[in-house]
DNA sequence: GAAAAATAGGGAGCGTACTGCATAAATTTT
DNA sequence: AAAATTTATGCAGTACGCTCCCTATTTTTC
């Protein structure tokens, strides 16, 4: 549970920095860093919200994306949540594996499996919602909401502009 | 890609939300998701500028804790870069592997393992940082300078309003 | 000083995110 | 129509982030 604050002992006086610069040097300055901070974060928090459902957010993404009704194919589906192909079919696996989901051979192509959400999936969904949006909630609580807007507009202009770098872009 | 099944007609069409209300409808308009997305492509981009070099963002983040030459014990270096103490140690045990660190057992505290970088993981943190550098600031490129201060601004009220939650209480 | 609590670490196991290689089926080219 | 290419998936393996359970040491409390 302890956690560090930024000036905290982790990173040394700027003599000590691999080149003696100011930029990046400390951790707290690295914007991917934080990132991957906020993204813990934020999993800690959809854990303590879905306490005991044994949900993860993006378990719950992939319902999401599945709620309407529709059918995807598994790379489809992937590609709709953003994450890689091979993530993607671990995912659907635990969601088959618990009901909330079915995976069977398409009739037209062979080599596709569909994926589509049951109605226990459809149910669960509905119910875990409150949750995921009080972790959420959470994540945000400390911005205004023009800075919850900012931030907003921030990320999907990297991620945007980025989408192709990740192994698994959207759409 | 999402196919189209013929059967499909057990959904209604409209007002497919849980709720039919607008707020976090939409994945894009989650921010927990659209951090995970940001971390990958951050993740994406930091391979993408190690090409080759076979190291990890969260590496270069351990190896910059040490670089300083400051001994921790596990626990403590896996606080100071925030993870969990179990992904910690696997991490250690890699560099350790690769010679860019030592882990020795502890005189004072016969419980803990010293962990130190070498003189060859000094380098190999020398090398790399500007392929570091480049991934930072490939990832905030779409962003004005004036945006970028914002983002950080942000994130680190953010974190540090949320800091407890990165891993799940103990119960 | 002995018992109780806190701390550092190991190991097993799960979930996500990826790389590589392989295979079968579909599509496109020739 | 045959060959080449693309596509959808699977499996094995790596990395990280976590949980739970366990042992071995401090440190605290009585």
């Amino acid at each position: 549970m302890a956690q560090e604050m930024p000036g905290d002992t982790t990173q040394p006086p700027a003599e000590e920095s691999p080149f003696g610069q100011t930029k990046y040097d400390d951790l707290w300055g690295r914007p991917g860093y934080l990132v991957r901070r906020l993204h813990q974060i934020h999993m800690g928090l959809f854990a303590e919200a879905c306490d005991g459902l044994d949900l993860t957010a993006v378990q719950y993404a992939v319902l999401s994306v599945l709620y309407s009704g529709e059918a995807f194919d598994q790379l489809s589906l992937s590609k709709a949540v953003g994450i890689d192909r091979t993530s993607g079919a671990d995912v659907i696996k635990r969601l088959v594996r618990r009901g909330l989901a079915t995976r069977e051979p398409s009739i037209e192509d062979r080599r596709a499996r569909v994926v589509r959400i049951t109605e226990a999936g459809r149910t669960f969904v509905r119910d875990v919602r409150p949750q995921m949006e009080a972790a959420q909630d959470k994540l945000v609580s400390p911005l205004s909401e023009e800075e919850h807007d900012i931030f907003m507009q921030l990320l999907r202009k990297m991620i945007e502009a980025n989408n192709g770098h990740s192994r698994a872009p959207m759409k």
